[in-house]
Formats: C-alpha cells, structure tokens, sequence
RNA sequence: GGUCCAGUAGCUCAGUUGGAUAGAGCGGCAGCCUUCUAAGCUGUAGGCCAUUGGUUCGAAUCCAAUCUGGAUCACCA
C-alpha cells in the first residue's frame, strides 16, 4: 500500500536524516485533497516540535532525500504550508496496473488462520421479517464476506427465537380462530400466516382486557386475568413439560414460518453455516452459573434467586437465575456463547445485533471477564442503529412497519420499471430479464441499507421510494455494465504498457484510487463497517464516469494509449464487481 | 433520575486516531446524446458543522457545560 510505503520511506529517511527514533517521529500520511499538486502528503508538524526546525527547511531536506533514495517512486515535492506533497511516479501504478487488471483477488489477503463466527438476522418465529431485519442481515452477511476477503475462517451463524410466551400466542390465537386453515389454504407465505394470528392474539386479549376493566378491574390485574393470556401461559407450561399436542401444534406452526423465511433468504441471498435454537439452547448456562457461585463472581438471595453485582462498574446488579431455579435471557446467552466456542474453537464471536441491547450484551461480556471464561475478550457486539420512519420508529401496533417482503416486490417493481422504460435490453430473453430487475431492483436495495455507517440510525421515507440514480447501487451496475460492454468489443490480447508511459490527469487519478482498494478492505474489516467500501465503489465508479465522458477508450489518441485505458476499465470493472460482491450485490454484464 | 448514542446544505448521508478552501447524492437552476450504454456527464446556487466556553501553531473532530432527539436501566426475550 502506497501510504504504509511512504510512511516506511519518510520513517528510514528521518532515522537517517536527524537520527529520531520512530516513536518519537510521528507523522501523518494522508492522500491530497483536490486543487493541491501532488499525490500524497506528509503533514510536517507534529516533527517540527521535535526536531525544532522550520518547516521549509525540514520539507526540503526530506523531499530531496526522498526523491534522491526513491527515484523510482517519487518525482516531484513541494511545500506548501507545513505540508510536504510528493508526487508519485506514473511508472508505479503502470506497473501496478500491469500486474492486476485481470485479478479477481486484487486486494484481499491471504488465509491468516483466525476463525471467526458472526452471528446475524436471528428472527422470532412470530412475525415475519421487516426492513429492520433486513439491515441486520445485509450487515452480517456483508461483514462475514469482508472478514473473509481479508483472511478469516467465517462461520456465518443464526440463533432462531423459536420458544416462549410470544410464540404461544401465535399458536393460541390459531386453535381458536383458524378452523384448521394452512399456509396453502390460504395460500399464504407461512411467516406472514403465522403473524397475522400473532395480531389476531393481541386484538382479541386488548378486547378482553377492555371487557375487565368494564366489569370494574384495574389494568393490571385485567392484564393478567384475561382468559387468552392464562390460555397462553398454561400453553407455555403445557410446552416445557412437553405435552405432545403441543408440542405438535409448536412444530407445525414453526414449520410454516421456517418455510416462508426461507423464500426470503433465498431471495435476499442470505445463508447460514449453524442455526442454532433456542429451544435447544435455553436452558444452557446454568451449569455456568454454578460455577459463578462457587467463584463468589455471583451471589444468591435469601428467595434463592442469582445475581451479579455490576454496580462498581457503572451498571446495576443483573439477574441470572430466577428464584425457581429457571434461567433468564443472560443466562442462555452465556451457555450459548460457551457451545459456540467449544463446537468450532472460535478466536472471535461477532455478534450482529440493534443498539438497543447495548446494555444486555455489555452485561454478557462483563459477566464472562468476571468469570474468567476463555472466550471473554472475543465476544465482540456489532451494534448497529435502528431504521427509522420520518415519523419515528416502526410500531407494528400502529402498522407502520415496513414488511421486508413487500419491499423487495416493490423494488423489482421499480426496477423492471425503469428497465422497460430504457428499452436497452430488448434483445434479452425472458429468464435473464427477470434476473435483470432482481439484480438492480435487490441491488438499489442492498446498496441504500449498507451505504450508511452501521453504528447509525438511518432514516426510510416509504413515501419517497428508493432511488436508481446518484450514489446507489445501480448507479454502480451501470458503470460497470458500460465497461462490460468496452471489454466484449475489444478482446484482442494487449500487451504489458510501458512503464514510461505519460498519464492524463484523470487516468493517474483512476489508478491512484485502484490503488488504495487493498487498505479500504482493510480498514473496512478493522471496522466492520461495509459502508467504507461502498462509499468507495461509488466514488470510483462515479470518476470513472467522468473520464468516460471526458476521453474516448476504443478511439484513444494512440494503439499505446487504448491498452492502458482497457486496462485501467478492466481493473475498475474488477474492483467494482469484487466489492459489490461483498455487499452482497450482483453485477449485471448489460443494463 | 443514572448510563450510553446522536445533532453537518431543503432532504438523505460522508468527513470525527486534531491538519490545507467542510464533501457527495437527491431536490432547484442552466447546459450536454450524428462518436465506447444519458440508470450518465458538465456547470451553478445552497453551511453560525445545535449553542457557549476552553485546550493549541491549527478544532466539525478533543474537553466542559447547556439545549434538542433517541436507546436503555424487567424474575420479557
């Protein structure tokens, strides 16, 4: 990477120049704003205090040391204001250029022996999913494919809320409204089927409590005397003793759900390596507890219920396990966490989940530090902000909630839409249409969620629909089908370009942002933070657009001149399809 | 009330390990299709970076206080 070498090279230059030891050097690399000459800049500064020169002088020694020990990489300095500004030899990024302009693996690294297990989406098998869902499992997936590029061993996993008192409501309100209708009765996706009794319970018990508070109870004891609700919570005791009918109903229904989420995954190009459940995984943990007693990092009340005291460290004291022996929601996080290290002999546990249990997962890594556990320090939270409405937060109750299934019909929709409207792919069989307006349509969608920071919260208009234009995904496709379309029309084999070669303006910009595709990888898996990389596609695509228009490639000025312009849309259209492949987004080859 | 997060153009967002003149897209206005795909390109208008004070060569960025919005602090999950 072009800055970590000028670093190297100013670092050697400055031992050698005046002597100061690297930690005493610091120094900053950055690339240069527009309107300034030079390629990158070295901010002088913070050496000027040290070596207590003045900044012409310390910026002219550097420079000419610079240029004079690296002719082959740097040409040109100058200082302006305390900033030295190298320019970098054209010879470099031909060279680079030379090398990759074919390389489907330019800028990922190789196998680094860390394995890595990211935990995303996680549903309830309730309600089906919505677009808060969805930018979960964009992230998680994104994230997973980026640790993967950068030499991780990822096992992408999935914890299903598939047990509890809510899930009982669903089956409940099914036994007494259904008449024994199915998914294919109805004809209806089974996630969606299932939600629409979840709704049904919660109209009916709001009736029922209406009903009691009439007949002269309070609110609360209403709540709790409902007759749906003591059904419910008779059901869910009826479950955790395993009676078979319920048990039966409690498959079927999940069954129904499991069948609708997957159509979704499968449409979003979600998938998982472990799904774990959690009726499988709710009683871990309490052998962990016990071990927490002994240690005294928990301490009994006299009711017999567990807890943990967090309050020197800025919390409170956190519940573990209740009074009757039963586990809590922490309390299974922390078995889980456990199997998930013993089963795959993790390095690092990413968990994908909303910033509103920020508090609950800085519980579950204080209470596995305080406990000594091994897997402690790799429980990592990816916390990312909710997806707003401009009028707040998604309310099911009020039905605003945007359901992820409708959208993503809508934006293929749109997509097919916009396409038909074009008229640019008339010759296009039908198969492959359907798999246009999938490509663009889930692609604008893809790009509009992971195009922002995750740790914020980001706002969706339903009014105004996603766009097609701008910084947008198939503004990306678009670049890159017009490259596709240069590359299918000039196939002839090229031949390496000299590395003497004069650069235009824009052709030395191109490759100097190629060139720095290795360190956004980087920086964006330091991160975990996929929208690094899809600012950057943008940005690329959106130069390569201007030199598109600015200069001709098949008509350039020489033969000389039309290979290093294929070559430099060949590396583009490599590191637009190569990052628009971490976000999960297809590229189109026509649009 | 405690803790945490956020506030940048009309809107949606970049920029926050302190660096040069705060950037994009959308929307507005004015242009560009006899030449490689106009889902594109070019130009232009639009800013008290919530407010006030501090730290220093330098602050949108760090610190403090204030204002506004959000999350969370369950024997729910």
């Amino acid at each position: 990477m072009l800055s970590s070498i000028i670093r190297e090279k100013t670092r050697e230059a400055l031992i050698d120049l005046y002597g100061i030891e690297s930690e005493k050097g610091e120094f900053q690399v950055n690339p240069i704003k527009q309107d300034f000459s030079g390629d990158y800049t070295i901010v002088l500064f913070s050496l000027i205090k040290t070596l207590k020169i003045s900044p012409d002088k310390l910026g002219n020694e550097l420079g000419e040391y610079l240029i004079k020990e690296n002719s082959d990489l740097i040409t040109d300095f100058s200082i302006i204001k305390g900033f030295l500004n190298l320019t970098i030899a054209s010879s470099y990024f031909v060279d680079l250029l030379n090398k990759h302009y074919q390389d489907g693996c330019f800028g990922k690294s190789p196998l680094n022996g860390k394995r890595v297990m990211v935990e995303y989406s996680s549903p309830n098998t309730n309600k089906p999913l919505h677009l808060g869902h969805l930018r979960n499992n964009f992230l998680g997936w994104s994230i997973a494919e980026i640790l993967k590029a950068n030499g991780y061993d990822i096992i992408k996993s999935c914890i299903v809320n598939d047990r509890g008192i809510h899930i009982c409501k669903s089956m409940i309100a099914w036994l007494r409204y259904a008449n024994g209708a199915t998914p294919s009765s109805t004809e209806m996706k089974g996630d969606h089927f299932v939600g629409d009794y979840y709704v049904k319970f919660n109209d009916a018990y709001k009736q029922e409590v209406e009903e009691l508070i009439a007949k002269g109870l309070d609110k609360t004891s209403a709540e709790k005397e409902a007759p749906i609700m003591k059904e419910t919570q008779q059901m869910l005791l009826d479950w955790e003793n395993g009676k078979e009918d319920v048990m039966e109903l409690w498959r079927k229904m999940n069954q129904w759900v499991y069948d609708g989420f997957d159509v979704t995954y499968n449409r979003i190009g979600s998938d998982f390596d472990k799904t774990y459940y959690e009726s499988d995984t709710y009683l871990l943990g309490k052998d962990t507890v016990n071990l927490g007693l002994e240690k005294n990092v928990f301490y009994k009340k006299d009711d017999g219920s567990v807890w943990i005291d967090l309050t020197d460290e800025g919390l409170d004291e956190k519940l573990v396990l209740r009074k009757d022996g039963t586990s809590v929601y922490i309390t299974q996080d922390i078995g889980l966490a456990q199997k998930k290290y013993e089963e795959f002999k993790i390095d690092q546990s990413i968990y994908v989940i909303g910033d509103e249990q920020n508090y609950h997962m800085k519980v579950l890594q204080l209470i596995c530090k305080k406990l000594g556990l091994p897997y402690a320090s790799g429980i990592h939270h990816l916390s990312y902000g909710m997806v707003e409405l401009p009028t707040g937060k998604m309310k099911s109750r009020e039905g605003t909630v945007v359901d992820a299934d409708d959208l993503i019909k809508e934006m293929i929709s749109i997509s097919s839409q916009h396409t038909q409207s074009l008229g640019k792919v008339n010759d296009f069989e039908e198969n492959d249409l359907i798999a246009l307006y999938d490509t663009i349509g889930i692609g604008a969608l893809k790009f509009f969620l992971l195009r922002v920071d995750p740790k914020k919260k980001m706002i969706f208009n339903p009014e105004e629909s996603i766009d097609f234009h701008g910084f947008t995904g198939p503004f990306v496709q678009y670049a890159y089908a017009r490259i596709r379309s240069i590359l299918r029309k000039n196939t002839t084999e090229t031949a390496a370009s000299p590395s003497k070669i004069e650069l235009l303006p824009m052709e030395k910009e191109l490759l100097l942002l190629q060139e720095q595709y290795e360190t956004i990888l980087i920086q964006s898996a330091n991160e975990l933070n996929p929208s690094l990389i899809a600012i950057y596609l943008f940005q690329l695509a959106q130069l390569f657009n201007s030199f598109y228009a600015a200069h001709s490639i098949s008509n350039a000025e020489t033969e000389e001149k039309k290979q290093l312009r294929l070559k430099i849309a060949s590396l583009t259209s490599v590191i637009l399809s190569s990052g628009m492949q971490l976000l999960g987004i297809k590229m189109p080859e026509k649009m």
